[in-house]
RNA sequence: GCACCUGUGGCGAAAUUGGCAGACGCGCCAGACUUAGGAUCUGGUGUCUUUGACGUGGGGGUUCAAGUCCCUUCAGGUGCACCA
């Protein structure tokens, strides 16, 4: 068979594409299978080679399971609103959705080209209106149910181009774009109340098989820790409270710390002796940008103002204590003031010593003058009145006793999580459905107006003093109160790119249902997803957000499944030739369309596979993707040799052994080995010579989800068949015919590899040694030798041990 | 700074429960076919002082047996970053 493949894969590709080929059936009696990756966002660079990693794996899998029978939903769709689409319009006057639409057709041609399984009859664009009505809608939901909240709350700013920046946008505490520097600001948002969610999105990992490195990070993210509120009392006549996770040092506490934006110092203002100095501070705090704040982390150098006038009482031992303000206590976090224990605590100690404070040690262990000793594994209590000879652990739980008895603290939980601000003053993202009414306070959209379409404005940058570019629609703004049907105006801000994707795995099972987000049949069919792929850039952000979405979607009687992804999996970045992250500035991208151009698609689904372990980051090599070519020259020219039916007798294991491996190694992703055993077997039929079409057919079929275009093909123009190869049924193996009848047993005298003996499969351990011992070889070395052990592990190894 | 992950030939990498380290591919070497080879085919290819010895970042340990388990140390990567 010649292999042209520049025209194979065109005209196969049409055809699946005529056929619908890859449709998933929507008879939800069938065995389902739900495979998904991340959709992307079609920027205007085009596809990267790292993309068709994640989506030829799953493509792989989802083949596969649909050869096994599965009605299968591959997915894919465009996750099109957000900032470089923006900011490209902004720049060249062209309207965004112009520019969406183009990049789009771009990458669904470069995706169509490489062969992949997606059903595209379900394609899906966040940026479609008939797509963010249910994105408005789900918010609305959210609404209703408390859950979205308007805050004010602290947002980069860059004090050059006036306006507020997303994370993203910040590059080490300046603005991306005009380099200059960034600070935060309050300002009123739009905030979704995910820290609700912060207990359930720890507990239902255990509902799941995200792998570990996932679990870790959306555990670290969400950041849960116990300890115990504690109430000091003050000189200001008002009580200090204090988050600690060691409450146990409460007797080493030697003074406290409060935040500089704590109410606490506006409120007894009249008290503090040094007032301006603290003012001064405050001040200065709140003009650091990030950048400044986490150089000061890393120096660990603490600033900090006593305020003076002002005392504070430890609860346990009424000891006179001495009260600070510092930046290195978070407003965000806790109750913004905390108790400091110097001698157990590293922030606490190097702020003790800058301020020749007390360190008195309460867990003895370690040598408190010298450094901080934290370790809660091993100390004794110390200085610590009635906790004194108890273990950290026995002293937490007695101290928390004590406290709730006396009245003064409690247990409790805490979370570095934090509310998800939802708003952006931006144009290119789904508007906010509400409307602000003096006399009803804000009031959603009704549904039936759902979509609130994007207007159209003249210019897309952002407002003067921040505010989104709809703030200058006036016609647009003003409004009826649905409630009252007084005078009210819209929100103008709009949603962050993280909406549209934190739900779109729902969209795909009934992408075109105009009545609810999709039905209930076809989301109790298809959900939860089955095999989530994605890049670990993803895990914290995207996967929390969506997690919390489909939580909340369950709580309201929509989803009938609490975690929306059985199973999640990571890929590992394609690096640049030289082992350097791919980039236009380093000049070491590859381009896909020219891999495809000059070794075809096939080759590059396969490249990428067998370019190494799937998890890990790998350098591209142009070298190296010749061998995946020269692979399947070899397997286009078996057409050459293949005869008669049947099985070709020497082929037979080498057949089983294949079928097997490939099928395991697909389903733990580890395509690599999968191919390399192709690779083995088509060695063995080029030693042989020959093979039968019965053989080639299954070898056909093997290959067929990892090279589609070659293997159907060859099913057509070889085997004669007039389906689709990769509709055929995949192919069985038996076990028993896997094994070999006769082993290579490595025989070890003392450890040390001596030789190799054959011996019939299952021999017993005495038949063994008594074969070593009986040969000429091995009796040799044995002579004169008092054996003191003998180990045998069956089919493999043979250890005697000898003095 | 803290947490997690990874260290195996010239390169990308393989190696169920600890059981013959280096499968498969690249590259390289030699040969064949060729006007030619960045095409194809055949053979070889961990290292060395080669009757054998040594080899999975370094050091130590457990074991009949360690890439794999334990301790320690170094290097690289990722995440979080004053979270009380």
């Amino acid at each position: 068979m010649n292999y042209d493949f520049k025209k194979i894969e065109k005209k196969w590709q049409e055809e699946w594409e005529n056929k619908g080929a890859f449709h998933a059936k929507n008879d939800f009696s069938l065995p389902k299978y739900y495979a998904l990756v991340e959709f992307p966002y079609p920027s205007g660079q085009g596809l990267h080679v790292g993309h068709p990693r994640s989506y030829t794996a799953l493509d792989i899998v989802s083949r596969k399971k649909r050869m096994q029978g599965y009605n299968v939903m591959y997915p894919m769709g465009w996750d099109a609103f957000g900032l470089p689409t923006e900011n490209f319009a902004i720049k060249n006057k062209i309207h965004p959705k112009t520019v969406t639409e183009k990049n789009i057709a771009r990458f669904k041609s470069q995706l169509m080209s490489l062969g992949l399984s997606f059903d595209w009859s379900r394609e899906i664009n966040t940026t479609d209106e008939k797509y963010y009505k249910w994105t408005q809608w789900i918010f609305i939901q959210l609404f209703n149910h408390g859950l979205a909240y308007k805050s004010k709350m602290a947002v980069n700013w860059c004090t050059s181009c006036k306006c507020v920046l997303a994370n993203e946008e910040v590059v080490n505490g300046v603005c991306e774009r005009c380099g200059s520097e960034v600070i935060r600001r309050e300002k009123s948002q739009w905030m979704l109340k995910i820290t609700n969610y912060a207990q359930r999105l720890i507990d239902d990992l255990d509902l799941v098989d995200f792998i570990d490195r996932v679990n870790v990070q959306q555990k670290n993210w969400i950041g849960r820790s116990e300890g115990a509120e504690v109430d000091f009392e003050t000189t200001a006549g008002e009580n200090l409270r204090v988050y600690t996770t060691r409450p146990d040092t409460l007797f080493g506490a030697t003074y406290m710390v409060i935040s500089p934006e704590h109410p606490f110092i506006e409120k007894h203002a009249s008290l503090i002796k040094n007032i301006d100095e603290v003012n001064a501070y405050k001040a200065e705090a709140a003009k650091k940008s990030d950048f400044e704040r986490t150089e000061l982390a890393d120096k660990k150098e603490k600033t900090g103002v006593e305020i003076k006038g002002i005392r504070a009482v430890n609860p346990v031992n009424g000891k006179d204590l001495p009260i600070f303000v510092s930046d290195y206590v978070l407003i965000t976090y806790g109750t913004g003031s905390i108790m400091a224990v110097p001698a157990h605590d590293t922030r606490d100690w190097d702020f003790a010593k800058k301020f020749g404070l007390p360190i008195i040690e309460v867990v003895s262990g370690g040598d408190v003058e010298k450094e901080a000793f934290t370790d809660v594994q091993t100390g004794i209590m110390v200085n610590s009145g009635f906790l004194d000879g108890l273990e950290v652990s026995e002293a937490k739980d007695k101290i928390i006793d004590w406290l709730v008895s006396n009245g003064k603290g409690e247990r409790k939980v805490n979370f570095k999580l934090r509310d998800w601000v939802f708003s952006r003053q931006r144009y290119w993202g789904e508007p906010i459905p509400l409307i602000y009414c003096e006399k009803c306070g804000w009031v959603p959209v009704p549904e039936n107006e759902l979509p609130l379409t994007l207007p159209e404005v003249d210019s897309f940058e952002p407002g003067a003093d921040g505010e989104s570019p709809l703030a200058s629609l006036t016609d647009w703004i003003n409004c009826k109160c649905p409630k009252c049907a007084g005078y009210a105006k819209r929100e103008t801000d709009t949603m962050p790119q993280w909406a549209g994707s934190s739900w779109y795995f729902l969209r795909y099972c009934d992408p075109h249902n105009d009545a609810s987000l999709a039905s209930k049949e076809a989301l109790d069919y298809w959900m939860p997803v089955d095999w989530y792929n994605g890049g670990m850039e993803h895990t914290t952000l995207h996967l929390l957000y969506s997690r919390f979405w489909a939580k909340f979607l369950y709580d309201i009687g929509i989803l009938s499944c609490p975690e929306p992804y059985a199973k999640r999996t990571s890929h590992g970045m394609i690096l640049g030739e030289n082992g350097e992250k791919m980039s236009k500035s380093r000049g070491n991208v590859v381009n896909p369309d020219d891999i495809i151009n000059e070794y075809g698609a096939d080759t590059m689904r396969l490249y990428e596979m067998f370019i190494g372990d799937f998890e890990k980051s790998a350098p591209w090599s142009s070298q190296s993707i010749k061998g995946c070519k020269r692979f399947l020259d070899k397997f286009a020219s078996l057409s050459q040799i293949a005869a008669g039916r049947g099985a070709t007798p020497e082929l037979e294991k080498p057949f089983h052994k294949t079928i097997k491996k490939v099928t395991e190694d697909i389903d733990s992703l580890k395509m690599n080995t999968a191919i390399a055993s192709m690779m083995e077997l088509i060695n063995e039929i080029s030693d042989k010579g020959s093979l039968t079409l019965d053989e080639l057919e299954t070898f056909t079929l093997l290959l067929c989800p990892f090279a589609p275009h070659l293997a159907e093909e060859m099913w057509h123009e070889v085997c004669g068949k007039d389906t689709f190869a990769s509709l055929a049924p995949w192919p069985s193996f038996d076990e028993a015919k896997t094994v070999d009848a006769v082993c290579e047993l490595a025989v070890q005298i003392c450890g040390k590899f001596k030789g190799t003996i054959m011996l019939d499969a299952g021999t017993s351990k005495d038949d063994a040694l008594a074969a070593v011992k009986a040969s000429e070889k091995f009796s040799k070395l044995l002579e004169g030798k008092t054996v003191i052990k003998e180990i045998v592990i069956p089919d493999k190894l043979i250890n005697i041990v000898v003095k």
